[in-house]
DNA sequence: TGACTTAATGACACCGATGTCATGACACCG
DNA sequence: CGGTGTCATGACATCGGTGTCATTAAGTCA
């Protein structure tokens, strides 16, 4: 590969004048500069970044920890990658503003988050943001203090700074605008309790029911579901029909995330029902390919994984450019997509075959 | 940050000594190791890649560009990120393997390949992969020539090596499995035609057809669908009213895709007919989110996508070790998953509530 | 017209590792 | 006891860029 010597002789000038009409960042002369670009095209020359690195100390590195390109398969409830879209959103700043994302993964264990802290400390990189595959309370190992880090879609114990999906408030603006369209009954099928999402967004179901003077009916909520998969359609199955049941049923379901939402298409129609005339439902997520695809297409509330990506991204930028860090979590608001699947009393137009 | 120099001062040898007993490529002291080794953990010395690579010319980095990590919209029909899984199978190699993985992404637009591959090149990265989100051909800037490449689900017209999924072979599998299940009458709803794979799997339905001397009936192959969402819906319900109002009608629709078939369970149950009961249903991809969440479960084909990776990972790491290239693209096969969607009318045990 | 600025360019050191070569201390062999 | 080989270590050059400083020529101002 031609280096910058090769093009400078090519060029009958110096390499330190190749290099300023590399960086623009002295004047050339017109001649002189033509010259030069025609030696670095005719030999192909491209800067090496390790000698630029080595010579500036700074990298444009950042490198980014993830399961998600080798799932975690810890737990199989979740196992949607929808956190690729949190990488999605930060490859997007990055890009604009010309860093290099180094992307490494766990390969589904922590153990082997030392080594690869250690690759990018080899690589020099100038931050590091972690992110996991769901909002979940993580523990990083002590060595990771001495590079800026930021937490996506996680947090822990020491207030490293993290962005975190506003899943009370989620849930609320959810059940706000199942009210608004004149629901009362509203069921809530929570997910287990190992998610912290599971109680965010419970208190964001009774802060909406209280702030409505809707009184609270724990029959609405059946206890939490267990994770593994074989148990949960049967558990699934037992609280539909607890729900189906009961001497005032609910005329809509809140599932705790749009494949839950899928299952209980299955099982209700199986039984003979339909939705959302019968009854509707809404999911959380907003996992498209689910949402979109499911007939009637479901109501749900998008989990803002590009823009907790965006803010991660720009959070550690700054935390680079000035080691000042903010204290709280950035919570992020996540819009509710209102689908078919729930029926609207306040609308007479009730559409039936709309996507 | 520490240099290899401060270690030195701190252990009392020479910078080099330092060297031998990071790369243990030279016998050195018992007494002396242990001294420089307290001082590098004191220091909290990490190597430079930088620097060493300058040295050894040798950059370690793998390129990969993808458009999965920012989604290519240009077909929302397949907008599921299964390439992400590729993904994974080639960062098992390349960690395995001791080499940097560095993942660019083409933001949705080809055009920036260019721009990607200058990247790569700044970091001598010393081959590149580049995957595509589905079964497609594709067209490289000529510039892409100077370094070895593999294609991953992807090819050209100039046989750039390239490691493909065998969708011929993974349907035909698919129909022989339904024929051994005692099915004649096998519909296939093709996916549009612009997809390579839609051919692909029409002459693996085909073949499995012919060789069990099952006449080809052309009735139940209707013409392949639109691609564009909202007109999908109804012409998938004029097709499945299409196959059900023959004399003959199939007693199994294979579908296009995972996603399809899950339009094809929710259109199916509003025209109230059980699955499998009254008609089985497969997918292809195994898309497990779909496929391992619907009610029943469905029996679908693997869309081999982390060997696919691993393939094209050892692909690139052979070329770049020696610059020797096959001509034929890598065809690799995926399993069929059979699920309870199926009736197998040799098995009298069908099981109604197993995933 | 002399002092001073600005443009245009090159010589040289330096960033942090490692390859090459040299050196001194022993051990072993005949 | 001198020659040869291995061990243990250091001095120094080198990889490919860029920062610093020097130099020359040309233009500007009082």
């Amino acid at each position: 590969m031609a280096t910058i010597y090769d093009v400078a002789k090519a060029a009958g000038v110096s390499a330190k004048t190749v290099s300023r009409v590399l960086n623009q960042d002295a004047p050339v002369g017109r001649e002189t500069r033509e010259k030069v670009e025609q030696a670095i095209h005719a030999l192909g020359y491209v800067p090496s970044n390790a000698a630029r690195m080595m010579r500036s100390n700074r990298s444009g590195i950042v490198g980014l920890i993830t399961g998600a390109i080798s799932q975690t398969s810890d737990n199989p409830e979740l196992t949607g990658l929808p956190d690729l879209f949190i990488v999605q959103g930060i490859q997007q700043v990055m890009a604009a503003q010309k860093k290099t994302l180094m992307i490494a993964d766990t390969a589904g264990s922590a153990d082997n988050i030392p080594h690869l802290l250690e690759t990018f400390r080899q690589h020099r990189a100038e931050g590091i943001i972690y992110v996991a595959d769901y909002h979940k309370q993580i523990e990083l190992p002590d060595m990771a203090k001495s590079l800026p880090i930021v937490l996506a879609n996680c947090f822990d114990t020491r207030a490293t700074p993290s962005v975190l999906p506003d899943d009370k408030l989620g849930q609320k603006r959810l059940v706000e605008r199942l009210i608004k369209a004149g629901h009362h009954r509203i069921a809530l099928l929570r997910l287990p309790e190992t998610f912290v999402a599971s109680d965010l967004r419970y208190q964001g179901y009774c802060d909406a029911m209280s702030e409505a003077s809707i009184p609270f009916d724990l029959a609405l909520v059946p206890s939490t579901l267990q994770d593994d998969d074989p148990r949960q359609l049967g558990q699934l199955t037992e609280a539909l029909k607890h729900l189906l049941n009961l001497d005032q049923p609910p005329t809509v379901i809140c599932c705790g995330n749009d494949k839950m939402a899928l299952r209980v298409y299955g099982i209700l129609r199986s039984m003979g029902l339909n939705i959302p005339e019968d009854i509707s439902i809404a999911g959380y997520d907003n996992y498209t390919l689910i949402a979109e695809t499911l007939y009637p297409a479901l109501t749900t509330v998008e989990l803002p994984y590009r823009d907790m990506g965006r803010q991660a991204a720009e959070l550690i930028l700054d935390m680079i450019k000035q080691a000042d860090h903010p204290n709280e979590p950035a919570l992020i608001q996540g819009d509710v997509y209102w689908r078919s699947s729930v029926t609207d009393f306040f609308t007479t137009n009730v559409k039936m075959f709309q996507q």
